[in-house]
DNA sequence: TCTGTGTCTTGACACCGTGTCAAGTTGACA
DNA sequence: TGTCAACTTGACACGGTGTCAAGACACAGA
C-alpha cells in the first residue's frame, strides 16, 4: 500500500527532525530514530539505504514543511540591492535554526561520508546563490565595497551566514536570535556596502 | 630509558603532525600514525591514552615548534587598539594555516567525543582572550562601533578568525593567503571601528 | 654474568555503530 | 485461498578505538 510506505516514511522523516533538533546532532543513530519512530531499525533501511540519504531526505522535508521558498520571496522581489541584502540575511538567518539540527549532523558527518559531504556542499552552493544574487544587487546599485571583487563579496557574506558562525554566536555565545539577526545585518552591510 | 622514551613520543607527535597536515584530517587513524612512526599501534598507546589526548599534545607541540607566543608579541605590544587589532589578525590569521590539520580533526571529533571538545572549547577560549584585548584596546581609544557591546564585538571577530571561516575561504573559495589576511583586516576592521 | 626493569611487539578480544542478509509474520486485496 | 508488500527478529561482516596478556630485547646495577 503506497499511503502505508509514504506513512511510515514520513514518520521515519519525522522522528529523525525531532531527535536532531533536541539532541546533540550526531549522537543520533540510526537505531535511535527507529525506535522514536516505532518500528524497527532495520525498517528504517527499507526506506533509506544508508543515513546519509535520510538525512538528505529530512532536510527536503523540513524545506518543504517550512517553506523555505516562501522565505526568500520578500528578498528575491526586492527591488534595491541593500535591501535585497537585508531581507536575504533575515530570511536566511532566521531559517538556520529550523534546520540546525540536521546541518551539524551533515557538518559532522562530511569529513568521513563522501556522500554526505557532497550534499552539504550542493545545499551551501544554494545558498551561495542567494548571496550572490544579493551582492550583484549591491554591485548594480554601484554600492558594493570597491576593494572586493563580487565573487570574494560573496564568499564573505556566505561565512557571515554560515551555520557554523550561526552556532558560534548563538550557543557559545549566547546571542538572541533577535540580536543575532540584527547584528548580522549590521556587520554586513559595513562589510560590503559603500 | 626516559631520553628514548621522549624520543618515541616525539617520534608519535612528528607522525600524527605530518598525517594531519597532508591528508584529510579525520581519515588519520591510530594505526596510520603508528605506521608512519614506525612502531606498532599498541605502542602509541603507551604515550598516549586516548586519540584526544595524542591531538591535545600534537596541538601543543606545534605550539612550541612554531612558536606562537613570539608571533602574538607584535600584536601584544601596539599601542593603538586598531594597530593591535590588525596585528592580531596578521599573526592569528597566519598561524591558522599552521595548526588547520589537527583544528579540522579537532572540529570532527568535537561531536561525538566529550574530551576532544572540551580541549578544543579550551583553546578557543585563549583565542577569545585575544580578541578581547584587542577590542578592549579599541574600546579604550574611542573608537569600537557605537550599536556593539565589548562582548559582542569580540564574538564576532572570533567568528571571523574562526578556523571554519578561514577553511570556506582559503580551501571551498580558494583564496590566497595572503588575500585571506588583506580582506579580513579590512573587514575587521568596517565591522568593528567606528 | 645474572637479574630486574622499562620499552616495544604480536596477537587476541570487547565494544559500538553502520549496513547486509535470511527467514518468518501479518494484513490487505483479488 | 493465495499472493504480495511492509515489517519483524536475529544473525553477521566491517572498521575503528581501546584493552589485555605474553613474550622479546636491551640496558642498568649487583
Amino acid at each position: 500500500m503506497s499511503s502505508k510506505t509514504s506513512e511510515t516514511r514520513e514518520r521515519i522523516l519525522e522522528s529523525a527532525w525531532k531527535l536532531l533538533a533536541d539532541s546533540q546532532a550526531s549522537a543520533v543513530r540510526m537505531s535511535d530514530i527507529a525506535k522514536q519512530a516505532g518500528i524497527s531499525r532495520q525498517a528504517v533501511y527499507l526506506h533509506f539505504p544508508t543515513r546519509a540519504e535520510l538525512l538528505i531526505a529530512t532536510t527536503r522535508y523540513i524545506d518543504e514543511v517550512k517553506d523555505i521558498d516562501a522565505r526568500l520571496v520578500k528578498s528575491r522581489s526586492a527591488s534595491k540591492g541593500l535591501e535585497r541584502l537585508e531581507a536575504f540575511v533575515e530570511a536566511w538567518g532566521n531559517y538556520i535554526p529550523e534546520i540546525y539540527g540536521v546541518a551539524s549532523a551533515f557538518i559532522a558527518m562530511q569529513t568521513r561520508d563522501e556522500e554526505a559531504g557532497a550534499a552539504w556542499a550542493d545545499r551551501m552552493s544554494a545558498v551561495r546563490h542567494g548571496c550572490e544574487a544579493a551582492v550583484d544587487a549591491l554591485a548594480r546599485d554601484g554600492r558594493l565595497t570597491l576593494s572586493l571583487s563580487t565573487s570574494e563579496a560573496t564568499d564573505l557574506l556566505l561565512g557571515q551566514l554560515s551555520v557554523e558562525n550561526w552556532e558560534l554566536l548563538r550557543h557559545r555565545c549566547g546571542w538572541t536570535q533577535a540580536r543575532y539577526i540584527d547584528v548580522l545585518q549590521q556587520t554586513v552591510r559595513a562589510m560590503l556596502v559603500e
